[in-house]
DNA sequence: CGTATAAGGTACGCCACGTACCCTAAAGGC
DNA sequence: GCCTTTAGGGTACGTGGCGTACCTTATACG
């Protein structure tokens, strides 16, 4: 019966069975029994490595996720800001983004999990994606120098997340996202002293 | 043994008990034994009114709820926004809110839960208090008639709401309301054409 | 006064998290 | 090449929470 696994090979089982777990029920479904059924192996393997599910949890998404952060470049803050919007769109609304918001609500009160997830979320990057963008409207002379600030860049994000916030609907229809760029952001910036 | 409650009075019991029930520890920790102990009842009295737990939460919270809608008049819009702010800022970091938000959390992934907790929330009626407020502003000149639009009037609460998502922190600091006013809202209501 | 209705009491089935123990395969030093 | 340490496998259990079943008892109402 030759073959136990360890280490390293394990832990990928198991990371592995949590993420298609996730995928398949969310968080809410991801059970340690089934987990550690699917991974081969039992819940002891697993609570040697994380201390409790949310850990897993927030593991096993890592485990699946590297989204790459887009640098769209079309020339206008319009369409570069719409392409932004539409690939996040894209990918919260994609089973991936389901297993992402499921994990949010459930550390919504947990802080400690709230924290892992803000590291991973990658919300930095994506606010230092939008600045850049900012920089090069400056540059072409379409947006006051004043527009490059946090705050604006991060405002349109903060827009789409509240929408998925409150409608929970899989996606966010394509009209609301030129909504937000046209009739939010780009007065934004065009309206900064 | 006199007294044995019925309908009504033991209704509002078992409402008051799952409210304070609520407020300690949040929809995770309302459990609905502990909900028919404070209550002085059992767990039938409490499934013959409501279907599931996730029911009486909701029918809890709306019970200890009838939040005022403010309606600021300070006579500038920046009063009258930061105002806005101030005001929900306070509720939503008050136990009340602490309530909410757990409750909001919790029906991240049930539609059913989100529908009824969007009704409840008051989002609409908010809405309208922002439109009426830019309405106000346009009057006085201070704002052009392009600026009364849902998106724009929608913005602020959006961008607090994505706050509180974001930090889960009990209270968002009032430089942050007043960077949203002064960064976002105000140019974007002098940007638009 | 009697009967339908609803409350009280209690126990249960189920499921899932996390833990405890004991057994066994693998890795690594001697 | 043995032998000890380490880590995985198997399994059972304690706890807690949701929702249900069933019976008993009080109360309202005709």
């Amino acid at each position: 019966m030759g073959t136990r696994r360890r280490g390293e090979e394990l832990e990928g089982a198991i990371l592995q069975a949590a993420a298609e777990e996730l995928r398949r029920s969310g968080y809410a479904g991801m059970t340690m029994d089934r987990v550690a059924a699917r991974a081969g192996t039992n819940k002891n393997a697993i609570y040697r490595r994380w201390p409790h599910r949310a850990a897993l949890g927030i593991a096993a998404y890592r485990h699946l996720s590297d989204v790459a952060m887009p640098h769209p470049d079309t020339g206008t803050l319009r369409g570069d800001a719409l392409e932004m919007l539409r690939k996040a769109n894209e990918t919260w609304s994609s089973p991936h983004g389901a297993v992402l918001r499921s994990l949010l609500a459930a550390a919504a009160d947990d802080p400690a999990l709230l924290d892992l997830m803000r590291e991973r979320s990658g919300a930095d990057t994506m606010d230092r994606a939008w600045l850049t963008m900012l920089d090069r409207a400056v540059a072409r002379g379409e947006a006051p120098p004043t527009a490059v600030h946090p705050r604006v860049a991060a405002t349109p994000m903060m827009l789409l997340r509240a929408e998925y916030a409150m409608r929970g609907t899989p996606s966010v229809p394509d009209e609301t996202l030129v909504e937000i760029v046209d009739e939010v952001f780009l007065p934004l910036v065009r309206g900064r002293v």
